[in-house]
DNA sequence: ACTCGCCTAAACAGAA
DNA sequence: TTTCTGTTTAGGCGAG
């Protein structure tokens, strides 16, 4: 019957690495970004200058960049309101084209900023998706306050209009002169309330969090960031202003305005809105294009060598021009990277490129520690491999030492070399270096080995597989087989295995079509997976005596495989794992499934309790204990309709409490359902 | 170099 | 007819 098929597969592309490689293809992108001469560079610089120059760069509009062009549309929206009230009141004097102008340059700082950031692509290039939301977050942040200066200025604008008609107006009937006033002040109640809207919305975005001052009363804390903070007050008391203060805020206004927009373009006032790291923020009291330049010019001051420097060719972001000495690398620094608006824009990404890094790193960091910090909280852990591995400062252990010198799993955000903060690696905990070397081709032969404890390494770093992109360093047919045997009933349909998959693993969660294949095909291919018929359907169920026949137990023999794993497992799953892996290898039948009950095996096995799900569900449903509840038979009888296996000979029967005794009663379903509605959970 | 285990892709068939 | 499920084959890769 599939004969013909055979012939025609040549092209075998060699799609089997895509998947591999656009993983490991994500990791090296971002490390090469993050370091800054990589080929985020060059765009970066483009997007740099386009913003420094026409600030209206955004061809491109990405997700990431929608929220921006929802906020420029809104600030158009008040903007235009704005221009229209203004308009109708005022008469078209000189006023209302400075309004205009500076109107008009409010947008422009906001493409300012979004294009200031790199191109969505290259942001996602160098920034995992969490540093991708910060940096969205903190550009949101800085919107807002460009937003409130906009406020402001607008305010002021109408105050000026205010003070000018009040002028004019002395001429004029008092009655008219009221109304104007008065339809000002009605003016400048909706324009706070459209910026106490616009702000709500941001807000209600859950990208922004707002420092309460900012959140309150923006226009109160707006005067001090602007131009004439002694006077706004009294131009706020209204009708009885003294006239000659307002005549020269008229004029220092016209001055500031355009004064301080500039100012918002150049300068993105990162310090403001964002204080975690103060030794990055530049100068804020001198809102000239000067402190960036410092800032460049700065670095030519190292001797010897040169911090943008390396490997002979300039590490100026986007430049990689290539340089025979430091000499020469100083004369180009200076030729090509001199005081302008390119390099000082430049010189602002990489600013909130580090910023941003930093900021991922401490997140990172502090999740580290937490988990680290659980994972020490069990008390005894005979620590016998030394790897004083823990984390939390306030704990009573050092400082990790883990060799920080290795990699990181795949899709994790890599830190920042430049990052102040001691470097972290960040990886899974119970992953060693057994799970770390296979970049690419995440689980391979070795890594099933030494991390086949699958169920324990699950039980600890559940979370971290959840939410991280991360492909499992296991095997599609260990995840399987753990899917089925974390049921009561040790049995599931294929779209139960599909749901368990994308339930604990972030990284199942995509590509749906390439490891859907890849489970049916291992359900298939392997025996140890036996498919029997339902009521309800099919079922797939483990035969772990095939299971373990797929897998010889090297690990006893092996001294050196068995070192390997310890050394490479860290301390707060070695445990665990060990035993779970001597288990599993060394114990072939205290590890089916319904062998390891805490109390039978808990001498050989205390922590472990491996991949018989044992620690990880809270309730085998029936009287919890039901110690030799499925016992390795258990599966045996429902192998009837394919192949019956050898042990179809073992059919004991063992009475399972739960359910069915056998197949064909098929009471299971509901039960196994009904687990199923139990999340996750089961294992965190 | 070879084998083995694993992964991915794909074709195909049958059932729902 | 489409989708889901299950089977099978093929080829590539890494490790032993």
């Amino acid at each position: 019957m599939m004969v013909e098929s055979a012939s025609e597969t040549i092209r075998s592309a060699p799609s089997g690495q895509n998947g591999v490689g656009s993983l490991s293809g994500q990791a090296d992108g971002g490390g090469g970004g993050s370091s800054g001469g990589g080929a985020a560079g060059p765009a970066a610089g483009g997007a740099c200058r386009d913003s420094a120059v026409g600030a209206d760069s955004n061809g491109e509009m990405s997700p990431a960049e929608l929220l921006h062009f929802q906020q420029q549309q809104a600030l158009q929206v008040a903007r235009q309101f704005l221009l229209q009230q203004a308009s109708g009141l005022s008469s078209p004097g000189n006023n209302d084209s400075k309004q205009s102008a500076s109107a008009v340059q409010v947008p422009v700082s906001v493409a300012m900023m979004s294009s200031q950031m790199l191109t969505p692509q290259q942001m996602q290039q160098i920034l995992s998706p969490p540093q991708l939301q910060a940096l969205l977050q903190q550009q949101q942040a800085l919107m807002i306050q460009q937003l409130q200066e906009y406020y402001k200025k607008q305010q002021e604008q109408l105050h000026l209009q205010l003070l000018t008609q009040q002028q004019a107006g002395k001429q004029q009937p008092k009655e008219a002169l009221g109304n104007k006033q008065l339809a000002f002040q009605q003016q400048l109640l909706q324009m706070q309330q459209l910026q106490q809207q616009h702000l709500l919305n941001l807000q209600r975005q859950g990208l922004v969090s707002l420092q309460p001052s900012q959140a309150s009363g923006p226009l109160q804390t707006l005067p001090q960031a602007a131009v004439c903070p002694t006077d706004l007050p009294q131009l706020w008391k209204g009708e009885g202003a003294p006239g000659q203060p307002a005549e020269d805020s008229v004029k220092q206004e016209g001055l500031d305005l355009t004064g301080t927009a500039t100012t918002a373009t150049s300068f993105a006032a990162p310090p403001k809105v964002s204080p975690p790291l103060s030794h990055h923020t530049l100068p804020n009291g001198q809102p000239t294009v000067l402190t960036p330049r410092r800032d460049s010019s700065s670095h030519e001051e190292t001797p010897g060598s040169h911090p943008l420097y390396g490997h002979g060719e300039c590490k100026w972001p986007g430049c990689e021009t290539l340089c025979e000495d430091l000499g020469q690398f100083i004369k180009h620094l200076n030729t090509e990277h001199a005081l302008d608006d390119r390099s000082t824009a430049q010189c602002r990404v990489q600013m909130q490129v580090v910023q941003q890094l930093e900021i991922q790193l401490a997140k990172e960091s502090e999740r580290l520690q937490a988990m680290m910090t659980h994972l020490h909280m069990r008390p005894s852990e005979p620590k016998p491999f030394s790897q004083p591995l823990n984390p939390v400062p306030g704990s009573s252990f050092s400082k990790v030492t883990v060799s920080a010198a290795d990699s990181f799993p795949d899709g994790l955000a890599h830190p920042p070399t430049s990052a102040a903060a001691p470097v972290t690696p960040l990886r899974p905990p119970g992953l060693g270096a057994a799970s770390l070397h296979s970049g690419g081709p995440a689980r391979r032969r070795s890594n099933d080995k030494f991390c086949s404890p699958i169920s324990s390494e699950l039980a600890q770093n559940h979370e971290f597989y959840k939410n991280a992109d991360v492909r499992p360093p296991f095997t599609y047919a260990s995840l399987i087989r753990q899917a089925i045997l974390e049921t009561p009933d040790r049995q599931l349909t294929l779209n139960e295995i599909y749901n368990w998959f994308t339930r604990m693993f972030a990284y199942f969660r995509r590509n749906t079509a390439t490891w859907k294949n890849a489970v049916r095909h291992n359900l298939s291919l392997h025996k140890c997976f036996v498919r029997v018929e339902n009521v309800k359907g099919a079922v797939w169920t483990v035969d772990e005596r095939e299971y373990q026949k797929r897998r010889p137990p090297k690990m006893t023999g092996s001294p050196t495989l068995v070192k390997n794993m310890i050394s490479g497992l860290s301390y707060g799953a070695l445990n665990a794992s060990y035993q779970a892996a001597l288990a599993e290898s060394s114990f072939p039948l205290l590890n089916s499934p319904g062998m390891l009950n805490p109390g039978s095996a808990s001498s050989l096995l205390p922590l472990g309790h491996d991949d018989a799900g044992a620690p990880v569900e809270p309730l085998p449903s029936n009287g919890s204990s039901s110690p030799p509840r499925l016992s390795p038979p258990q599966y045996s009888h429902q192998v009837q309709v394919k192949e019956e296996p050898a042990e179809a000979e073992e059919d004991r029967r063992p009475g399972p409490p739960l359910g069915p005794p056998n197949p064909s009663t098929a009471g299971p379903p509901e039960d196994r359902e009904l687990e199923e509605e139990l999340p996750g959970e089961e294992l965190s």
